[in-house]
DNA sequence: CGCCGATATATGCATCTGCATCTATATTCC
DNA sequence: GGAATATAGATGCAGATGCATATATCGGCG
């Protein structure tokens, strides 16, 4: 065995496995539960609203939230379908688009954030101590 | 907002959400990158070594991997086509089945472990210091 | 200007997942 | 014992994903 791996490293490894799963699983449940999208959805509408009136390029969507390129594409597709995004044919680039939130995907990401983040606070949030809570927060910051 | 949701609670949400993804995905990909099945196949296999001659009821499989009951009927149907379990009529149960791990599968859950264990050190093991990764582990184990 | 390699996005195909439902056998209750 | 019900596991179908590749446009160079 080359990588000589630490059993503490191993046991964080099975936790964060587990942890993640547990919560993340959860958390999506909740929110789906309530009728509304998965939350990959939740990420683009913040991010497109975050990007104002000047909205995103399919591009740097993908390099913001970390996914794959044909994964946006059909996502985003499906977005538009739904009504919540709209795609307008990029000005200075004809292969291009930008991306824009619509006034529905406004309203959802809003009304989404309030179960959502109300998942997170009962799914995570009551799990530890504000102390300790940020004790993880800072120890993951460091894995990625 | 119902939730209340506290900013540290948040904080620590996103941060589990991005170093699960990316250590998982990560280690995903160097298993697989070797040749590897996916890593819920490691699990099942471990789970047989561990059941020895007397094997696991696939009900049984599921409750200690947390899986949906027809993703364990489909995901030990390709182990069994890949010879690396096998699926014997149960004597006392008519409607059930016990997995065990046949010679293949024990090379093979053998083998991955080395491509495994290494990449769990890389991706996280260096990550942390002995101590923190112990912190990080008791945190973790707080959650689910 | 016109061709060539690079870049932006989409899509065909195979696989995987979730949900609901099916089949077969076991258990319960009268 | 036999009908109703519960349990073990499989599967049809629709949607999602990864991989490879297609399509369209751009920018540079001769």
């Amino acid at each position: 065995m080359r990588g000589a791996p630490s059993k503490t490293a191993v046991r964080a490894w099975a936790r964060l496995v587990k942890a993640s799963q547990t919560i993340i699983n959860g958390v999506e449940a909740d929110v789906q539960a309530e009728g509304f999208p998965p939350l990959d959805w939740y990420d683009v509408l913040l991010d497109l609203d975050r990007a104002g009136g000047a909205g995103t390029r399919p591009a740097d969507l993908c390099a913001r939230l970390g996914i794959a390129q044909y994964n946006a594409s059909r996502l985003t597709a499906r977005m538009v379908k739904a009504g919540l995004i709209e795609k307008v044919r990029c000005a200075d680039d004809g292969r291009g688009q930008i991306l824009k939130i619509s006034e529905q995907g406004r309203t959802t990401l809003r009304r989404m954030w309030s179960v959502y983040s109300a998942s997170i606070q009962r799914r995570l949030g009551v799990k530890l101590p504000e102390d300790e809570m940020d004790i993880l927060a800072h120890l993951l910051n460091k894995l990625a």
